[in-house]
RNA sequence: GCCGGGAUGGCGGAAUUGGUAGACGCACGGGACUCAAAAUCCCGCGGUGGCGACACCAUGUGGGUUCGAUUCCCACUCCCGGCACCA
């Protein structure tokens, strides 16, 4: 009967070890510990699913390699609100809305804890623990004192079925995904945060950023900053006397304003106030925009929807002819980005060209970009930059200098200036649902919006309320929750019955875990000053945009109020790639989970470790496939059985290095140094996991390779002993029960954790021959063997030399012979 | 539609700065051990042609740069993520 591993025999003991070696929160430790956070956190009422399980298995095998080379790492994991089922994705999964209950969480714990992750509990931090809602709402008060937080309209998916506001995740195909009904607009006052005010910053301090390139480019795709033009088309006098907005004409924004002499039309939206005005006494057009209400208000479906326009009848002036120019109302226009309207280049414009062909309305050139234009069909060339022309006194100028006297014009005509314009827009935080933190707000009818004093926080969530998934937010429904008393005047006062948005919660958890249990404050200044910008987060790449865009502005908001002094959250940022199963994310809502809970029954907590690290790097998705981990079973078996099959015990490496080495010996320390190197490079360089296993499968294949020589005691076993030693400490990181289960057995006495990691020798790993392609005009012909440290003239010499460089360069001159050292030789013939 | 990323054997992936394409593992085939099976150990394993030595083809598609391209450039196809209420 062979030898076996079994992975859960010494699970108790390696999790009491690396307990012990956790760091706590000490602003005197010295030197300060490397603080790293994961952003993906499980929910107690689900079940962590492979996905989860990477990414603390990154972590935790990072944190333990950085540990054996004498760093301490803080990291810590708390429960958090964001990763929670929301009612919606709850019913989906037809799991109720979850409780936070010790048990739940105490399973939990057990769960991370059988992988042996290496978590520091202390600092747990459950966001939907009303002691952390009184964190998010003592932020709110200051974001309302600050003007950080407004309250205006905005616009909602509303199932008229339900009664209900509905996430954009649960509209399919325009329809809500319960009632199946034709899902409207609604514009409902909601609660804001003017992360815009800090546009410019959150920009200006992605460069000096340690982050993935791509994360940047997409977090400044996302911000857009752009410079243009805002100006005025006054209302022509018919318009002005029907617009009663106390405005002259309608404002417009555009980054070309070079093309203003081709403006042969303006939009507007459908909520605009003229598109309102226009509708009055015109049937069609009120029915068009109550259409244009209609439907969803994803980003992705207005750009790629049908674009639909019907003429106003109102009019506006061209700023320089005076010219008439009519107003349409356009589906494509977005009320919450710019002024709600644009001028119409079609001539310039692909979308407005395409507008104008459908509508019939005129096209004009005012930019000659070198190449033929037609009307009759868009070129590419069109909206590139050139020289005006059919643009009076601009004709001529290029771009940049068309635009400079274009302004200057505006300017002098008091209609408008150059301006700065953001994509981003001001995030909405308010959620008609049940699961959030309360908003700490009053509605007084005398003293009107009030906030609610801070020490009546928490306002906390009432206990029994249903989830009925109609009828609106779950909260209104609760009368002991919505009636209460005005702070100023003493009188009745209606509660806020809005919720927070839980990327709320997630934008400055990683603070509260520095100070957990802070009941004064969300947590201390100093501490956090201490532990402060983090030195590595990792998280999803999913998150990329939004979450790691709420948590930067968190921070520089916080900055302002003196809470903290660093700009940034995070100083490095690791985005790993998701997990992907049947062609999708591994996620709750789409319930195409893996249970890391049966893998680690069936193959063990290293087992499905290790394949998890083993089938992708990190910052790749991984393609979930259920095959592959009895491999890595079998292989951790492999290293199990060669230590039971040839017991050495410790041994001191000064005494294996003084041994004289034998040929077969001296191959094994050859490779055991490439591997030394080869997992410690990928380790800390790229954190390739996959290859770093990899390396360590190759030096336990060549110790197997070894084993008659390993018997004869050609391979002595006090060297043997060296190598052995060497290998647990390398698998440490990825297997770390089986490691202190082999550790045990070679007599070590010192504890695994605290041994330092192994010593990569150069001199140790370096071949004595190298094998050297040749290829002839690139094509691979034959291959030489030489001593490593050969000359050029020796190496092309002994190319030259050989039989088949010989037939394939015969009859041929050699006109060119390269060498790159060591790697190949390449000849060029004719 | 826009922004970011990806595509390499039957499969997951490797090739770190432009230098031997396919490391390592899975699956599959063969062998050893066994009464037999499992487990284990060893060997083979991109495609086509050839008994073979070997030759040719091959890194999503089509072009380009280079002595040499999975890697750089241009154009395209498909897939994944994000697009502001999944979090």
């Amino acid at each position: 009967m062979e030898p076996h591993y079994h992975p859960r025999a010494i699970e108790p003991q390696v999790q009491k070890e690396w307990a012990e070696a956790r760091v706590f929160n000490a602003p005197d430790a010295s030197p300060k510990p490397k603080y790293y956070c994961v952003s993906m956190l499980p929910y107690p009422s689900g079940k962590l699913h492979m996905g989860h399980v990477r990414n603390y298995t990154i972590n935790d095998a990072l944190a333990r390699f950085l540990r054996k080379r004498g760093m301490n790492v803080l990291m810590p994991m708390g429960w958090d609100a964001f990763g929670l089922p929301a009612e919606n994705a709850a019913m989906a999964n037809g799991v109720a809305p979850a409780k936070w209950t010790r048990e739940n969480i105490a399973y939990m714990k057990q769960q991370c804890q059988s992988m042996g992750w290496s978590i520091d509990w202390s600092r747990e931090v459950a966001t939907c623990d009303p002691s952390y809602y009184r964190w998010n709402q003592w932020f709110f008060l200051r974001l309302w004192e600050k003007g950080i937080v407004y309250k205006k309209t905005g616009v909602v998916n509303w199932d008229p079925v339900d009664m209900t506001v509905l996430a954009n995740e649960q509209v399919i195909d325009g329809r809500g995904w319960r009632t199946n009904a034709i899902v409207e607009k609604r514009e409902i006052p909601m609660w804001y945060m003017k992360i815009t005010q800090y546009a410019d910053e959150l920009l200006d301090s992605l460069d000096a950023l340690g982050w993935p390139e791509q994360v940047k480019q997409m977090q400044r795709n996302w911000i857009g900053r752009s410079y243009g033009v805002e100006f005025t088309l006054p209302y022509a006098p018919e318009t002005a006397k029907r617009m009663d907005d106390g405005k002259p004409g309608l404002n417009v924004f555009t980054t070309r304003a070079d093309t203003i002499m081709g403006v042969t039309f303006a939009a507007v939206a459908a909520e605009h106030p003229l598109a309102t005005e226009a509708a009055k006494g015109n049937a069609e057009l009120a029915t068009f925009i109550e259409q244009c209400r209609k439907g969803g208000v994803q980003e992705a479906e207005l750009a790629t929807m049908e674009k639909k326009g019907m003429p106003s009848g109102l009019y506006v002036l061209h700023p320089f002819t005076n010219e008439k120019v009519e107003v349409w109302v356009a589906n494509y226009v977005l009320m919450g980005y710019g002024e709600g309207a644009v001028m119409g280049v079609p001539g310039h414009d692909e979308r407005d060209f395409a507008f104008a062909k459908k509508y019939g309305v005129a096209i004009k050139q005012v930019i000659d970009s070198g190449v033929p234009y037609s009307m009759d069909a868009w070129k590419p060339e069109y909206d590139a930059p050139g020289r005006n022309v059919n643009s009076g006194k601009y004709d001529g100028l290029a771009q940049d200098a068309a635009i400079d006297a274009v302004a200057k014009d505006l300017h002098a005509a008091s209609l408008g200036m150059k301006r700065v314009q953001y994509r981003l827009r001001d995030w909405g935080i308010s959620r008609q649902r049940y699961w959030g933190t309360p908003i700490p707000m009053l509605y007084c009818e005398k003293d009107g919006i009030v906030p609610v004093p801070e020490k009546d926080l928490p306002v906390i969530l009432p206990e029994k309320v249903e989830i009925t998934l109609t009828g609106g937010s779950p909260l209104g429904r609760v009368p002991e929750f919505v009636n209460a008393t005005c702070s100023k005047c003493g009188g009745p006062a209606r509660r806020e019955t809005d919720t927070m948005d839980t990327f709320v919660d997630s934008s400055w958890y990683f603070y509260r875990y520095t100070d957990a249990h802070n009941d004064r404050a969300p947590f201390d200044g100093k501490i956090a000053q201490y532990w402060f910008p983090i030195d590595q987060y990792i998280g999803g790449v999913e998150h990329a945009i939004l979450h790691l865009i709420y948590s930067r502005f968190w921070t520089k908001f916080m900055r302002d109020l003196g809470m903290i002094t660093n700009d940034e959250p995070a100083e490095r940022l690791f985005t790993q790639g998701m997990v992907i199963k049947d062609g999708a994310k591994m996620s709750k809502s789409l319930g195409n989970t893996v249970s890391p809970d049966e893998m680690v029954a069936r193959y063990g907590a290293d087992a499905a470790r290790l394949y998890s690290l083993f089938a992708a790097p990190p910052d790749r998705d991984l393609d979930w496939q259920d095959s592959g981990i009895e491999g890595i079973q079998r292989f951790l078996g492999r290293v199990y059985r060669f230590f039971v099959k040839n017991p050495t015990g410790a041994v001191s490496p000064a005494l294996a290095g003084a041994l004289q080495a034998t040929p077969e010996a001296r191959a094994i320390q050859r490779k055991l140094h490439q591997t030394i190197k080869r997992v410690s490079d990928d380790f800390q360089g790229r954190w390739h996991f996959n290859t770093c296993i990899s390396a360590i499968m190759e030096l336990v294949n060549v110790l197997y390779a070894a084993e008659d020589a390993i018997a004869k005691k050609t391979v002595p076993p006090a060297f043997l002993a060296e190598v052995q030693r060497n290998l647990v400490l390398l698998l440490a990181p990825f297997a770390p029960y089986l490691a202190h289960e082999l550790w045990e057995m070679l007599g070590e006495k010192e504890a695994l954790l605290r041994a330092p990691w192994p010593k990569y020798d150069a001199e140790l790993a370096k071949e004595e021959e190298i094998e050297i392609p040749v290829q002839v005009n690139g094509k691979l012909r034959s291959r030489i063997t030489v001593p490593a440290d050969s000359e050029e003239a020796f190496v092309l010499e002994r190319a030259l030399a050989d039989e088949k460089v010989k037939a394939a360069i015969a009859g041929k001159q050699v006109i060119k012979k390269i060498y790159v050292p060591g790697k190949l030789v390449n000849l060029v013939v004719k």
